[in-house]
DNA sequence: CTTGTTTTGAGACACGTGTCTCAAATAGTG
DNA sequence: CACTATTTGAGACACGTGTCTCAAAACAAG
């Protein structure tokens, strides 16, 4: 055993011995034990080109030439130098590669204008990432554009290559315009990666299973029912989107199955009006049993406030408290209490489920939706791949307890 | 705006300009919209210590005694240096750095020996970061040491020092020796951060607010419950540990202020022996009318398969499926149907999830857990922070829907 | 064999920072 | 003023990889 760090420190052959660490942990122990004492140890001195070069054979510029894909090596030779790299384990090491090439990464974000609360949420979060993101060379802009014109929004696409920025994350409505914007940025070299809006390309993506999501609401909501029937009412800003449209789905799907005694009735649109809401939403109640209420859409802020009006003018006003209070029994929750529940977490929907105006929120971290998509910008810039386990967004739910 | 670039460009005066990046995006516009052109464009081109030395008017030498705090140095150059760091909006290129200092990092997680299947996840997680670590010059080692014996522990933290390791996550129990044994391993230049069991120690660590935890379990349960009465029966494989103490008066202060019209039972402690469990567990659903059941401990195999084993034995048997069924009205579920809550992911905690015998996981992510440490412990090794929204660990909720 | 082509090698320089050494400049003291 | 102590500068070399150039070697075809 100490022959063979002799000789890796004499193979690694730098003058700089005195600031190498050194391979044994801890030498309590004067016997030989060999194994123990690298049961937890660790592989530094990781072998370099240099090294490589020599186990293979060849000299450094070949396996650069190996390294770097270039053509003009003959088979044999590449066969020599990966059984290098497999027999020393060899690893390139990012840091010097990515100084030599002088890389830096320039990601864009492309985004909806609207001033959806959570949409506020997820640019604070890829701000908060880009302070971090200095020390991997990388910085993120974010270009705000308007979500019905996709047009506009292909337009700019068209704009972008290699010579401006490495990848790009779309959250964009999925129209031909923007897909095949999108198709012909990658053709350019640009790395583009659909972001919590689905677009029917294949491939990777980041965002929830909005069907999941809307499957996890109906569940809770199911449970959290206490009455023997009623309806639910359910509302969004519109039901043009796919993500509403696959939530709605996942949705019915669980209430039908598991919960038939409680109906769900068609989506109201508020279309972010405010007196619009008020009124189709009073008439629901008026005309329906309404035990329930889903919202679908990611903002929240009309519907909870129309609610909120309509409970306190009918002075069904719900106990203030971290926690809603059962009564006596269940009895005094079985009328007038209408179970919410809504989507993403926002300074709203937070302020809704300490109040109690909301039961439960269904969310997706917009700190992970930004870092996420970042990480796999970057990863597909160097055609890498990321860890599956840490990319997956998750649906989560927020009671009062686990804000 | 031409002037400026050409200026830069001047700046940098190295001769490789050709493989520099441009800072100019698109010249699609050919006025000087100067800040339209500049509003998502990206400030490349970092200047680096040189550049700093010439506008500190000082030499690179000197820039060097400053960023890296020699001392030797008069105040008035300091200030003129950090002016200067401001002035250019200077950020050490970390590359560069760990490069030139042949940085690595070794990191060790010391875990109990129990065959835990959380904690299998967790390691399996730890060896899946390692992989990727090996990008950022970092490498894991786990070291596995029987939880029931401190004395062991705190023996095998005092064999560590920093020509063996960088950092260290420790998941052990609290006892007097362990938290020295941490203090000292401290004072030697090793970071040490306690990991999932927490250590009263002042500090970070990486881990969830267990009471937040078991308040969320009984806001769930307490919901999920239909009956309007009846007992929970609450098990545990031990309540010696800090977690399973406060996961209880957690889960208490919830049940009491929102479910007084249920009773939590007195926690039931299976010490990891299966017959025991079987036995407590049929003594107290045959004295009590049990309607739900908590599981506090993060091993939940035995009192699940006890509980299904009774279950079972009185043909009380669950609709199988994906979700569960409500039945007629919800007439047949008051009877008969335990609403199960247990904890944290596993294979086990999976299968009874979809297959209905237990209605709830409050969870938290090993992957997240893994890598918040190591991110944690890299942070610290460098002196730096990381962000707090980042390594926040969620008490998350599964539900059939969301696995 | 020669000729031409393909493949490889040797070496230089670059990336930005860290760490030395030694000389030079400056400040502080009597 | 001279003398010493402190502070600064100039420069070299290192880290591991990428990218060149130009010559040498190996190979194929005639």
């Amino acid at each position: 055993m100490l022959v063979s760090q002799i000789m890796l420190l004499m193979a690694t052959g730098n003058g700089r011995g005195a600031r190498k660490m050194t391979l044994e942990r801890s030498q309590q122990s004067d016997q030989d034990h060999e194994f123990d004492a690298l049961d937890d140890g660790f592989t530094l001195n990781r072998p370099t080109t240099k090294d490589l070069a020599k186990a293979a054979g060849v000299s450094r510029a070949t396996v650069d030439r190996v390294l770097n894909a270039r053509e003009g090596v003959k088979q044999k030779t590449i066969d020599k130098v990966n059984k290098a790299i497999q027999d020393l384990g060899f690893v390139r090491n990012l840091s010097a590669a990515n100084l030599a090439k002088n890389r830096a990464y320039r990601f864009i974000f492309v985004l909806p204008r609207s001033g959806d609360l959570f949409l506020t949420e997820i640019i604070r979060h890829i701000r908060e990432a880009d302070m971090i993101l200095v020390d991997d060379m990388a910085t993120t802009a974010v270009k705000q554009l308007d979500e019905n014109d996709p047009h506009a929004i292909a337009a700019y696409l068209g704009t972008l290559d290699t010579s401006v920025c490495d990848g790009v994350a779309i959250m964009a409505p999925e129209t031909p315009q923007v897909r095949d914007a999108i198709l012909r940025l990658r053709e350019r070299g640009v790395k583009a990666l659909p972001f919590i809006s689905n677009q029917p390309i294949d491939g990777d993506w980041v965002g929830i299973d909005n069907h999941a999501a809307g499957a996890t609401a109906a569940t809770l909501l199911g449970r959290f029912v206490r009455a023997t029937s009623g309806s639910i009412l359910i509302v969004s800003e519109t039901m043009q989107s796919r993500d509403s449209l696959e939530r709605r789905l996942g949705f019915d799907r669980v209430i039908n199955a598991q919960f038939p005694h409680l109906t769900a009735l068609p989506s109201l649109e508020t279309y972010g009006n405010a007196d619009r809401a008020r009124r189709i939403i009073a008439e629901a109640l008026r005309r329906q049993s309404v035990v329930a209420a889903y919202i679908l859409s990611s903002e929240a802020r009309i519907p909870l406030t129309v609610l909120d009006e309509i409970r306190q003018s009918q002075n069904l006003a719900r106990p203030i408290g971290l926690y809603q209070g059962m009564g006596a029994g269940d009895g005094g929750r079985a009328l007038g209490h209408i179970v919410t529940i809504s989507h993403e977490r926002t300074p709203c929907t937070e302020d809704a489920l300490r109040g109690g105006s909301v039961d439960a929120v269904i969310t997706q971290d917009p700190g992970h939706l930004a870092r996420s998509a970042i990480r796999k910008l970057k990863a597909m810039a160097d055609q890498r791949s990321t860890l599956e386990s840490q990319e997956k967004i998750r649906v989560e739910i927020l009671l009062p307890t686990n804000l």
